[in-house]
DNA sequence: AATCGCCCTCAAACCGCTTTGGATGCCGCA
DNA sequence: TGCGGCATCCAAAGCGGTTTGAGGGCGATT
């Protein structure tokens, strides 16, 4: 069932159809309900892909999702971020396209879906340091937004991001102000722009009371269980060891727990831990008694917001970049506590 | 850059460069070359919306991602299966579609993806028991493999899935054969398929060793740390407690591990545990000693073989469905040992 | 030299919708 | 009565490709 089809069975023309189910005002309102209880009746569908073409707007955005070629991870982030987006298009009516790709592809990926014209506009996820796909998508003009920032961009463009630095300072100053001294960072891998924030974060809260930061106490890795474990179990078999520990995620936090409950100590007694809480929903940091105090913020959330970003930028292409910070809060749970007398 | 304009600066008809640069045999090769070389000079891509449109085809596949309105939950496993599913669509040219919807909204949302046309096919996440969803996409004539099966369906239908019930069963045969004999089960909503058929899988194994499965050791809740946590915390209080388990994934049994040392007993030691093993990349079981033993099948793997399946069936409707099972192996890491002496 | 056949190329229709630029009819008003 | 104006509706031209059916050119065959 077509337009043309549909036309013709209620003896009008599509142009007359079409403008009765689009809303256009030249339309008498009685011809206006016949066409909509037919098009109801009919089961009648406007094809997308006629739409697509004869409007020139693809009512898509694509997310390219990078998947590093040398270790293999898709960022677990990504699945709840999604979700987030996911809602506000399908509230628009936009679909989202992904594109899976190997990052040393990612500027032809971008190109293609720009030439192809199958998107209206993307959101780049994962930003590095001077990250090159901000300059890249200003040249082809493709309207986007990034999921955080890029340190060292000179160009002005779309993010929306959460406080990293704050998050983290705020975190290290509540150790400090519980006493603990020797705080720990078990970081994300540096070359990622939040990582840097974070870590940011850490050392003026540490440097605001006088503290020199301690590189045997800065670990930088991969955000996985293991990555985790393996730098806490290694900082706490150090002759000075730490009362606590800063981790990057949920996920470090678990290794970092279980690395101190391996050497006989008692998380939120002996050593005390913060993580950053993405709130996953397969990832949920307790119920009413959070597990690990954290700095959270919810990522669907973002993914929500993020997308409204992008959508009115496609929509109102004037204004010029838009920007969004968040601040995460501070949850207290049962991870933290007073640094032990020695 | 379009078609016909660089058809007019080769002085050469629209027909022609189209047949040129898509491979058909009635062009010259020099003619071809020439199309070629000018097509990559000026940077031409042919209009993916126009393309669509004139060949009746979408070139995209669809994921439609549940949303659970009770709870709200994103699969995990999902962004790994997105990942591996997605190599393979951009290795054929095709786009991956998603949407993210309330449960209660999915018929409309294939009804949809048919009627406008943006999907060749989709493929059907998370099956339950008696999936109505089989039926539908049947009727609406919509190709889709199902990652998963559905029990209790009758109609003929494409899935790949991996044998759940016979890796429970070899796990747990795995722990009898270890002494263990009080073995838990911490598995899955049990609505899910998989769920269903890991327990069936567990019993069947117990059964033939003569031993009747308890009630008080079979959970099934959410695969979170959570929930993995409290269905060990609350069976190993219990009078007479469980020697083993069996988790239904990596992070349930995270919560077991959690459990088990907060009781002050040792893992591996005291008390045994085999996990599911997605093998998710930000997930991964230890490195070269795997943490847990566990029954290991990559999701990964399963999102790149279900594609392929369900392009292969876009491609040639004709034979009818596919089938795939794919066997999990049996990995031994440190969470296991003999059944201790009481 | 005429005819056949093959290779190459082209004009035009088509995919299903939107949108521009009229056309038609009816009303009110001078 | 005549005309402007408004409310409705329509024909046709795109959008940018693919694909059908036909034609021109040329060497080979008879």
């Amino acid at each position: 069932m077509n337009l043309k089809e549909l036309a013709s069975k209620l003896g009008l023309s599509p142009t007359t159809v079409s403008r009765a189910l689009n809303g256009y005002p030249e339309v008498n309102e009685a011809t206006r309900e016949r066409v909509m209880a037919a098009a109801k009746r009919h089961n009648y569908h406007p094809n997308t892909r006629a739409i697509r073409l004869a409007t020139g707007r693809a009512m898509a955005v694509g997310h390219v999702i990078p998947v590093a070629t040398r270790h293999e991870i898709v960022n677990p982030v990504f699945a709840d971020f999604i979700a987030g987006a996911g809602e506000t298009y399908s509230r628009n009516d936009y679909d989202m396209v992904l594109s899976v790709v190997p990052d040393d592809q990612e500027e032809d990926t971008y190109r293609g879906l720009k030439s192809k014209g199958n998107v209206d506009g993307v959101i780049v996820h994962a930003p590095k340091m001077h990250d090159p796909r901000i300059a890249l998508l200003h040249d082809i003009g493709l309207p986007f937004v990034v999921h955080g920032r890029a340190t060292g961009t000179t160009l002005p463009y779309s993010w929306l991001d959460v406080n990293n630095r704050r998050a983290f300072q705020r975190a290290t100053e509540f150790l400090l102000d519980l006493g603990h001294r020797r705080i720990a960072l078990v970081n994300g891998l540096e070359f990622m722009d939040f990582a840097i924030r974070r870590r940011t974060g850490y050392v003026d809260a540490l440097s605001a009371r006088g503290i020199a930061p301690d590189p045997a106490l800065m670990s930088s890795d991969e955000m996985t269980e293991i990555a985790g474990y393996r730098a806490a179990k290694a900082m706490l078999a150090a002759r000075a060891r730490p009362t606590a520990f800063l981790a990057a995620s949920m996920i470090s936090g678990m290794g970092v727990r279980r690395a101190i409950e391996e050497a006989g100590l008692s998380m939120g007694r002996d050593i005390s831990v913060i993580i950053h809480d993405d709130d996953l929903s397969y990832m949920k940091n307790g119920e009413d008694v959070p597990i690990f105090t954290a700095t959270r913020s919810s990522v669907r959330e973002a993914g929500r917001l993020a997308a409204d970003m992008l959508l009115d930028l496609i929509a109102h292409p004037g204004p010029g970049p838009q920007q969004r910070l968040l601040e995460a809060e501070l949850i207290i749970g049962q991870s933290t506590g007073p640094c032990p007398k020695p």
